[in-house]
DNA sequence: CGAGTAAGTCTGATTTTAGAACTCACTCCC
DNA sequence: GGGAGTGAGTTCTAAAATCAGACTTACTCG
């Protein structure tokens, strides 16, 4: 196994609130569950509830910090009394990559042979891959090829 | 914002090993930010520790459990006393894309405007892109490309 | 010898989490 | 109009995870 992309030193520094900020998202079992459940379409709170097998209080709890983080909104879908459907806002949406990279991950790795949706292009059903890309050379790549820089 | 993809309700079902296992990788503030710092390339205790301002027993505990599940791994650097470099196996390599994914989240979303180290092709050094690739129609797409089907 | 280093272990105090039962504000059905 | 049902929580207590920091073991170096 070669070496992962020295990125230079890099001291952590004030990364804390970043990482604080990160915390707030993938820092516990249950929210990238949630907004896992959430992007597959599940959006109102006991359905939540029963898929995700989570306590009701670490739920209310668990979406009150995604909507704080700004991740997660709620709208509400009827007066008297109101009832709500969760969904992801943009800044939500645009963890996709990390969800549909975890998922693939995990289909992979864990659980054994047998698993899971499998994710594909929703225009032609071919499954899809994921993969980092650079513009300039017109090629994709994988985890090897990926350095870093400071700005 | 449009909706994401629709997963035929496919119930998560024994789900719950599946996400069992991504718990032990994903299901705590630590363990990402671990793997996320070994990949950079820290590799032993003190400085892992150091890095992450994590208690010590702590990481020995996610560090232990990374190795069992497969994504760590410890190999003595010196023996009398024998000391260790952590490192990732090509499973915890493979998780690389989501670390990718999460980081460039964090850096557009999280922290203001200045930000982090900014991952990169490491041949040319042009900033990387990540997306999801879709082999038949020879195309790059985002997260609304993305749709799934059971096997 | 005394200081330093690396990788832990141990400890008691604090913080989170889980789970189940309960509340509130309605609607639906006979 | 009374009872059952539904959706979205809140409240309670007990159990588990976390923290910071001191201590331990096994060396090496000057």
């Amino acid at each position: 196994m070669a070496e992962p992309h020295e990125v230079p030193p890099g001291r952590s520094g004030e990364d804390g609130d970043w990482a604080a900020g990160l915390a707030r998202v993938v820092g516990d079992r249950w929210s990238i569950l949630a907004i896992r459940a959430i992007f597959r379409g599940i959006r109102r709170f006991d359905d939540l509830q029963a898929d995700l097998g989570i306590s009701r209080g670490v739920l209310t709890d668990r979406l009150r910090r995604l909507m704080d983080a700004g991740v997660v909104e709620r709208v509400p879908y009827q007066e008297n009394p109101v009832r709500y459907d969760y969904r992801l806002t943009p800044k939500g949406l645009e963890l996709s990559p990390m969800i549909v990279a975890l998922l693939r991950w995990g289909s992979k790795w864990v659980g054994g042979t047998q698993h899971g949706p499998v994710l594909v292009h929703k225009q032609c059903g071919t499954e899809l891959e994921q993969g980092f890309w650079c513009r300039t050379c017109r090629t994709t790549f994988g985890p090897l090829g990926v350095g870093a820089r400071h700005e």
